[in-house]
DNA sequence: CGTGAACTTGAGCACGGTCAACGTACGTGG
DNA sequence: CCACGTACGTTGACCGTGCTCAAGTTCACG
């Protein structure tokens, strides 16, 4: 039997703009309320150390204990598992602004890696309970960003599970773009290569590649570069992901 | 482009042994100290409403306002999700001694179906937030609980997205088989049709049936009913499944 | 028994995977 | 500065797994 799986580990190299990436400042405006986790993890004065780490580095890798709890300030990390077999699968990016590698369990489910070069902000778990003990706030921001990656995953369930190429290719462009807050004809950033798109959508990369020409030829996206792509068409875009 | 996905909606119904199920008693033993959520939810008295609900039952549909909180009592109950395209996805299925429908959402985001006839019994969520609100341990539960379906979730990601057919049967017989706490040759339970499955794994009825017959000829296992089966040899099994 | 739903099996085909060649971009060293 | 090397991306030709369509079987129930 041979198989639908090719074997992955890609090693994305960034082509026209370079890796450097412009961190943007810590994101809570100082007085205001905190709403998200990581504002929270800002405000409540915990030791957040910023670091910056090169493409492919391994942030945590699955059975890791999870004593640490990230921030990512900029770049974007993949979350990914390997099999025994040597493939992999990629369960979803993390964008700037949000908070990875909180897990209830003794150890990490899952392997973190940066896309390309990544600052991140890293905060002790401890502290973080600590905090959570005393401030119902918290507890309800971590149950939510718990059940927020709950979220995501039955939506990237129901597309492996139901869609063909074409449609994954969409939906996952406008999830893309959603995060990004894009709308039609701007910029959409593609940090990761097409290997990792490839293990994110259960597909091979020329799949990947031959789908992107195709949307391509049909007026509904145009590649500036390899790591950068226009959304021309999100009507026609957002047909095609009808099954989200 | 013809698609990869015949249309649900499957009605199970049982041929060998008859729907009526026994239903055990209440779980927790009663001097003990409760661990699971599921004994917290008797032990704290909560008004808990069992019913007995028929076949195909929608328990809650997705949108629904979650204000109750679900423990399986008997029977089986399917987790999925609909598209506008009309295609279908289980993203899991429940069994007995289970909590379902919690949810850190304003609404639901599944469906839960009766797969045969069931018994549930159901808590309401508000006194659930109460109790939680002074103790520690319950909100740990139900962290927990929300984190093993994270867990489970991603886990059916890496099987989607990286088996062919004979892996997915596979991984999906060992887990089965594993949550009944099952050992080589012993006869396991398939209340669920075979649509369900397909549903489940990505696959069409066809694939599935195929697959269990290869399986079969393989002597890999043995199908005594349509809604039975014994794993003769589960090394074998779980050479196939490697990926998981 | 007769009916209908679910399951099973077969024949053929298409989507997407495999294999392979080529293109492109970037980094390195002469 | 150009030549080369490497890694990634793109495209084409071919093929296999799994889907489609369709016929037949089994089983529960009236």
């Amino acid at each position: 039997m041979t198989m639908a799986v090719r074997l992955a580990y890609s090693n994305t190299r960034y082509s026209n703009p370079p890796p450097r990436i412009a961190f943007p400042p810590p994101a809570p405006a100082p007085g205001s309320a905190p709403v998200t986790l990581v504002e929270f993890l800002h405000q409540a004065q915990l030791f957040g150390i910023r670091q910056t780490l090169p493409r492919n580095h391994t942030i945590f890798a699955e059975g890791d204990s999870p004593d640490q709890v990230y921030e990512l300030a900029g770049g974007m990390v993949r979350l990914c598992k390997h099999t025994p077999g040597g493939r992999r699968h990629i369960l979803d990016f993390v964008m700037p602004g949000e908070v990875f590698g909180l897990v209830e369990h003794s150890e990490h489910t899952v392997t973190a890696e940066a896309v390309g070069e990544v600052a991140i902000v890293s905060y002790s778990r401890s502290r973080l309970d600590a905090l959570a003990a005393g401030d119902a706030t918290v507890r309800r921001r971590v149950l939510s960003s718990v059940s927020d990656s709950l979220l995501t995953a039955q939506q990237q369930l129901l597309i492996l599970g139901c869609q063909d190429a074409r449609e994954k290719i969409a939906s996952f462009l406008l999830r893309l773009a959603g995060r990004s807050g894009l709308k039609t004809g701007a910029r959409l950033a593609l940090p990761m290569g097409r290997q990792d798109i490839a293990d994110h959508l259960g597909l091979t990369i020329e799949t990947v590649c031959r789908t992107l020409s195709a949307l391509r030829r049909a007026a509904i996206l145009s590649v500036p570069n390899v790591h950068e792509l226009v959304l021309a068409d999100m009507r026609a875009l957002r047909a095609l992901a009808v099954e989200v």
